[in-house]
RNA sequence: GGGCCCGUAGCUCAGGUGGUUAGAGCGCGGUCCUGAUAAGACCGAGGUCGAUAGUUCGAGUCUAUCCGGGCCCA
């Protein structure tokens, strides 16, 4: 009937048996198939196939695949396509570092064409391995026929996308601003700028006066005429760590809440007043100073001042910022103005940490001056240029920016505008790959004027089922609430190339949304170019259109898209859409939006953003419902995994050794999925040990039984409520397990429902199968053996069912052998099966409380013999047990049984709340847990109290020794290797009291050790014997199969 | 510098809406039990629940500040 079970089992054979069985038996198909079926759409990030996958890809995986299959067994159809994210930085650097390139002039020398090449060759390298760990690991997806980001088809969704928001007015031209190597002439990403961090980086540290001029008609003049009024000349007194960028200084900026002091000082030309945070005071002035007058913040801002340089004398344009039309966004635009006044202005960054409290704000360098230059509307001057050099007639015009800064502070100082000058360390980016110090620097850039929809965003993703749900409000609601727009090129060559192209006449710019209209568009003799074209660069660039307004040639800039956005265009670009009408139809298909999507938090600026802010702008809702959220992987010490600590752990390792389930085991149970967590064989090796073996064993247990006994689980059905006590007690057990394994799998929680399923199953094997195990070895086929084979089995094939989408091939495992074995109709695989059902009418909970009641006073009357020195095999008279209230006795009745057998003890007496021992053991114990009373040994705990009656009468002492004796013969079995069911001859030698026991108990002894005859003597040929001492005496033992 | 998360035994983690003496597993020492078990039971050692202040009759739990770790963004 069952096959046997061994149960030193070894994992990972076993699974690579199921999936031997998955694949010939088709059954990842069979589980997409039924029309009729709602879909159940996941959405698969795509993950870059140039590194081998780790263990964090192993756990987003086991996240994805564990609802799935959920929702598979509830009845759904899961789609599940593959995806490869194949552009972007990351691949291009490797390609880099692989030519030994060093700058972007040099890959533009070696050629973009050949570049590519490399670039697409690279991103496939580890395709096998990638689909062999997801094979392996047991995570169903389609990668025979998945997305990938660098196919004309999906490119060309992604020039459709960005037709949709050009048309909706959503594209712009803004600056950005930029980390920017003035070496190799190139931006850097932030993930480079990461790689070259330097500490204790020395730079100038400058205060610069700047002298107070006036105020700007919007503001009150009398913070002007405050400080003025003292006679005095006064300087807003300002730190910096950069001297170059103070030519192009157009703004102070103060924190409004801040006091403000006015304070004399000697000056180099007398006495002067400096403006500075009342805070740094004391820290910032030298020498001799007093307060003249304090301000706040607020009544700084729009004084005006006098510039350091005006850029009009030295040769350099003057830009204003202006908000880009519709609702003010992270962008702007510039133009070109004829001078301009600076200002003072408020800003919420202003630190009275260092500094001085007021803040030179030069808006084409650095992030912070340039999103202050936005809002502010401030002047733009740009005296730097891309190879770091001083434009202009400054006297220092021409050199290099760090080299200039000597020349400005020399200059500042000699006009009397220096206050003092020395040396800050810090932190400091450098270029990665040549080491020259990174500048901010203000650059043009394509943007999506995202935060024109951001109301939209914020109700959307309000709209998404978050799990950890903090991250909702938290962490990606802060995200959308500060947004800014998206900057979506890149000045590189490896990506969608943006399908911009721009009119040499008349300057206009056209947007093409798919290749047909390339085709319409282009220049006659460019037309036959298109068929067949690789979109990607330098081919595309090759196209030339006819400008529809002046019919002058048109050329595509030469930016390539955020790799971002091609990942976030895959709910429409892996079906290659180009029209509304298309996304209607996935809408009505049930492809979009996406049921489930998971991934690791590091996500929430990338892929979650992407994805929502694609399909908000271009159909208006989230395209997907639910997300699990996450967290990273840790190593053993807490340290995050990385090549340089060389602390990374192979998942191949952990699949070789302890197999995909124990791996998903540990990942879906050992931390909730939002926290990060620790990773490591030792730790997915206990998971296997306190977990996996156990339940392997019971079933191991199970089966060895159900086939001595021929058990049929077709013929051989128990009652629907057994008459047994432990079986209505496991069933009910059971019955809430399936309700909440249900529901926690249906709240996308898999970490509640797996730690149920670990306690239940540690409830079935410590103490299910252990009170029950007599029942299956009595001889006779009664109805209460049937009873309990039926819902041990009951047992096993739900809990099968339940693990099935955690661990898929021990629940296959289990499920074949247990279930489809008796059954030839039974779904081909677990997998196939339908989730358990719980049936309410089995739940019994004041039977479970007694039960748990009967396991603590278990423990007390196990603590209390082992205090008093005698062993379980060691019968007694009587246990007085003490419970909390009158619920708790009332089922005294019905486990008494189970505590006389687990005790080994005759009697069990209640005693009533009041009764005297009770106090008097108490008072005697005082604090202490257990205590002497009489003859009683008692162990009090939280109320309870089991106290045993420790007196050993003759009669007691010798049925002990029977059953040490059977202890003993059954451990001689075993060292004989005789099977359990073997039949033998019991022999023995011993002085009289042994002989009295043998009289007394021999019946039980038979019975217990399957012995046909007791014999006095020794075994002959085969048996066994050894010599023994018990209770004082010397005896010999002998075993020998009949 | 900003946002979010985490901090409970040597390690991995539980501890709805505040409420007796803060729990489990692993590991360690001991005892016991064993016709499934590489298992199990019981005891012991091991905790200022990151720190401080507050709210409260009462705080691991709520509030504030700080410290440490992590991630994202500057």
């Amino acid at each position: 009937m069952f096959k046997k079970v061994n149960s030193r089992v070894n994992f990972p054979q076993l699974e690579k048996d199921v999936l031997r069985y998955w694949g010939e038996m088709d059954i990842v198909n069979k589980s997409e198939q039924g029309e009729d079926r709602p879909l159940f759409m996941l959405y698969e990030g795509p993950p870059t196939a140039n590194g081998s996958p780790g263990v964090h890809h192993v756990l987003a995986r086991a996240f994805k695949d564990i609802i799935c299959r959920y929702k598979t067994m509830k009845g759904y159809r899961p789609l599940r396509k593959g995806g490869w994210d194949t552009h972007g930085l990351p691949v291009e650097l490797e390609v880099e570092r692989e030519l030994g390139l060093k700058s972007k002039q040099q890959i533009e020398e070696y050629g973009i064409e050949r570049f590519n090449e490399k670039c697409r060759e690279s991103v496939f390298r580890y395709v096998k391995e990638w689909e062999e760990l997801t094979a392996r690991i047991g995570f169903w997806v389609d990668m025979k026929d998945p997305y990938v980001t660098l196919d004309n088809s999906y490119i060309e969704t992604g020039w459709w996308i960005l037709k949709q928001m050009w048309d909706k007015g959503l594209i712009y031209k803004g600056m950005k601003g930029t980390p920017h190597c003035p070496r190799c002439v190139s931006s850097l990403s932030s993930h480079e700028v990461a790689l070259g961090y330097e500490e204790n980086v020395p730079d100038p540290s400058v205060y610069v006066k700047f002298p107070l001029s006036g105020f700007e008609a919007t503001a009150s003049g009398n913070a002007y005429d405050r400080v003025m009024g003292h006679g005095l000349p006064v300087y807003l007194l300002a730190w910096t760590t950069t001297p170059w960028t103070l030519p192009g200084n157009t703004a102070l900026a103060v924190d409004p809440a801040a006091d403000y002091s006015l304070v004399e000082v000697d000056g180099p030309n007398g006495k002067e007043a400096l403006v500075l945070a009342q805070a740094l005071v004391d820290e910032v002035v030298k020498g001799p100073w007093k307060t003249l007058d304090t301000l706040k913040g607020s009544d700084l801002v729009a004084l005006t001042y006098d510039k350091l340089y005006d850029p009009g004398e030295f040769g350099v344009d003057v830009y204003q910022f202006r908000p880009p039309e519709g609702s003010g966004g992270g962008g702007a635009i510039l133009e070109a103005v004829d001078g301009f006044t600076p200002r003072v202005i408020d800003g919420d960054f202003v630190s009275l940490d260092e500094g001085t409290g007021i803040v030179h704000i030069a808006p084409a360098f650095g992030d912070e001056d340039l999103t202050a230059g936005r809002h502010s509307s401030l002047a733009f001057v740009q005296q730097v240029d891309l190879q770091g050099n001083i434009t202009g007639s400054f006297p220092f015009a021409g050199k290099f920016v760090k080299d200039a800064d000597q020349d400005i502070m020399a200059d500042l100082k000699g006009r009397g505008l220096l206050y003092h000058r020395g040396v800050y360390k810090h932190t400091y980016p450098f270029c990665w790959r040549c080491k020259t110090p990174v500048l901010y620097y203000a650059k043009e850039s394509w943007y999506i004027h995202t935060t024109a929809m951001k109301e939209r965003l914020i109700a959307n993703n309000r709209g998404i089922n978050w799990h950890p749900d903090y991250i909702k409000e938290g962490r990606f609601g802060e995200w959308l609430r500060n947004g800014v727009d998206w900057a979506i090129s890149r000045e590189r060559y490896w990506g969608t190339p943006i399908p911009f192209w721009q009119c040499e006449s008349c300057g206009e710019y056209h947007c093409v949304g798919t290749i047909a209209e390339l085709k319409a568009m282009a220049a006659p003799e460019y037309r036959e170019q298109v068929d067949g074209l690789d979109l990607h660069r330098p081919h595309v660039d090759e196209v030339v259109l006819e400008c529809p307004g002046c019919s002058g040639p048109m050329r595509r800039i030469p930016e390539v898209m955020d790799a971002w956005f091609d990942s976030g265009a895959m709910p429409v670009a892996q079906w290659n859409v180009t029209s509304q009408e298309e996304v209607e139809r996935l809408r009505k298909d049930g492809l979009f939006p996406a049921d489930y999507i998971s991934e690791a938090v590091d996500q929430t600026r990338g892929w979650f953003y992407s994805l929502l802010a694609i399909s908000t702008l271009i159909t208006g809702e989230s395209s997907y419902k639910n997300v699990i959220c996450l967290g990273l992987i840790l190593d053993e010490k807490g340290r995050k995994m990385s090549k340089s600590l060389g602390n990374i752990v192979d998942p191949w390792d952990v699949l070789n050794a302890q197999g995909a389930d124990a791996i998903r085991w540990y990942l879906f149970t050992a931390t909730r999925p939002g926290d990060s967590r620790r990773f490591s064989q030792k730790l997915v090796n206990e998971v296997v040990r306190r977990f996996m073996l156990t339940l392997w064993n019971v079933y191991s247990f199970f089966v060895t039984y159900a086939e001595i006994d021929g058990y049929d689980p077709n013929r051989d059905k128990a009652p629907d409520k057994p008459s047994s006590e432990l079986d209505r007690w496991i069933l009910s057990e059971v019955n809430c397990l399936i309700s909440q394994v249900d529901d926690s799998l249906d709240g996308y929680d898999p970490t509640t429902g797996g730690r149920r399923i670990q306690e239940f199953v540690d409830l079935l094997s410590n103490w299910y199968v252990r009170r029950s195990r007599r029942r299956f070895w009595k001889s006779e086929n009664d109805q209460d053996k049937l009873s309990a084979y039926s819902t041990l089995y009951t047992c096993l094939v739900t809990l099968a069912k339940l693990m099935a989408p955690y661990t898929p091939f021990m629940a296959e495992e289990m499920y074949q052998n247990l279930a489809r074995s008796v059954d030839d109709k039974a779904p081909e695989s677990v997998h196939l099966a339908a989730f358990p059902v719980a049936d309410a009418d089995l739940v019994d909970q004041p039977l479970m409380e007694a039960t748990r009641l009967a396991k603590r006073l278990s423990s007390l009357g196990r603590d209390a013999r082992s205090r008093a020195g005698k062993k379980v095999r060691l019968p007694l008279r009587l246990a007085l047990v003490r419970t909390r209230d009158a619920s708790e006795s009332g089922h005294i009745e019905s486990i008494k049984g189970q505590l006389m057998e687990e005790l080994n003890i005759k009697e069990i007496r209640l005693l009533t709340p009041d009764d005297p021992f009770y106090a008097e053991a108490m008072k005697a114990a005082g604090a202490a847990r257990s205590v002497a009373v009489g003859d009683y040994q008692a162990v009090l705990d939280s109320g309870y109290m089991v106290a045993i009656d420790t007196s050993v009468t003759p009669q007691l002492a010798q049925e002990g020794m029977a059953r040490e004796l059977v202890h003993r013969i059954q451990n001689m079995r075993r060292s004989a290797g005789f099977e359990v069911t073997d039949r033998i001859h019991f022999y023995y030698q011993g002085p009289d009291d042994l002989e009295r026991v043998i009289a007394g108990y021999g019946d039980y002894i038979r019975l217990e050790t399957l012995s046909e005859e007791i014999r006095r003597g020794q075994p002959g040929e085969g048996g066994r014997v050894e010599a023994q001492k018990m209770e004082g005496m010397d005896i010999t033992l002998g075993v020998s199969r009949v």
